[in-house]
DNA sequence: TCGAAAGCTGAACCGCCGTTCAAACTACTG
DNA sequence: CAGTAGTTTGAACGGCGGTTCAGCTTTCGA
């Protein structure tokens, strides 16, 4: 079912739908870019509709596991949790092509429900990796315990989100350093800490 | 430069991009919804792109106007940021149409820099009108003197497209009444006032 | 060694759709 | 009425690109 030549057509179609959109992709090029020919892209995958829905679960589950498969590392709540909002949000250069696919996910899966679950599931990911940077604080004593850790998660989730967009749009109203400190500001509130100490 | 004939065609193409999505556009499609032939259509707008920015810009200007044009209204400023976090969640039946266009837009302008003006206008717009509803409450007393407008405008509509965009993919994990209990506790935290008076 | 199945290719097909074009119809102006 | 500018149309063009097809090469088990 899934040959390495199958894999590398795929790999070439999640490139150029980072790079291009959806609906720029070609087979052609898809095919090029995998040293293959189109006839070979129709071999693996019988329709191009097919192929681009089957280019994005697998970019998607890929992106998932690098950015929240990892263990919550060692080292302070603080200091972790400082990190996740930073790297979450669209600075240049960094986590850019993240939010591109994200916000085509958004729209397809607006359009077409049979995506649905696959943003679910990666919000869920998402959600539970910032749950677990929390929980990790509560235990140690750094955040109050008795802080309602899912609210406090889905806030974070809610507002990266909501203020990387505008980012990610260049909003001169709300770029990407003012994101991060009104995050940090709001997450600081809620967990009664210095909001200084989620910007180092 | 403007006429008749032209408004019903622009028409005609917005309501197919709120339906079908920009790329599903077929200018054949619009010209038969607007009850012209596809020459008339190339005779108003030379091009398919033209065609496409003008009906999303002169979209976005029309709700914009809707929505936000109209002034904060007389009432509590407490009921009057209750609605306007009620109006603002993509509620089915609602204004799920207009959250569509939104995310089409978020995805166009990330890929269209020339698009990322009509964004940042209608934030401006969104967030303006929040930090007003927020400023009469604090002239009125309802919320505490020396709030930052301003900051708490931005967490909300920050909020509202972060806890949005989950409740229109249908994510089980945050429906829109879960979205709008969240937006309404934070907010009501910030503004030091009963969240349960932000749900009714 | 033979033969079938899988991997792979180039070339051609063909439908969709944006675009163009020449001409008709209308309306207004001198 | 003649002329001109603005509308509107039907029909056709042209190419981009997804899909198909016939056949070549490679692999591998009997």
């Amino acid at each position: 079912m899934s040959s390495e030549t199958a894999d590398r057509i795929l790999e070439a179609a999640c490139e150029l739908i980072a790079e291009d959109g959806i609906d720029e992709v070609r087979i052609a090029r898809v095919a090029q870019r995998a040293g293959a020919s189109t006839s070979l892209v129709h071999h693996y995958f019988s329709t191009r509709e097919e192929l681009l829905e089957q280019a994005l679960v697998h970019s998607f589950e890929q992106a998932g596991d690098e950015r929240f498969g990892a263990e919550v590392g060692s080292g302070g709540a603080v200091e972790i949790l400082a990190a996740a909002i930073r790297d979450s949000l669209p600075y240049p250069g960094g986590q850019e092509r993240e939010w591109v696919l994200w916000v085509e996910l958004w729209l397809r899966a607006v359009r077409e429900p049979d995506l649905r679950p696959v943003a679910a599931r990666l919000y869920d990911r998402y959600r539970r990796w910032m749950a677990d940077v929390i929980f990790v604080g509560v235990e140690s004593g750094e955040f109050p315990a008795g802080t309602d850790v899912d609210r406090v998660a889905n806030l974070g989730v809610a507002l990266l989100d909501g203020t990387g967009i505008r980012a990610l749009l260049d909003d001169p109203g709300m770029d990407v350093e003012a994101a991060r400190a009104l995050v940090a500001g709001v997450l600081a509130g809620e967990l009664g800490i210095d909001p200084k100490r989620l910007l180092a």
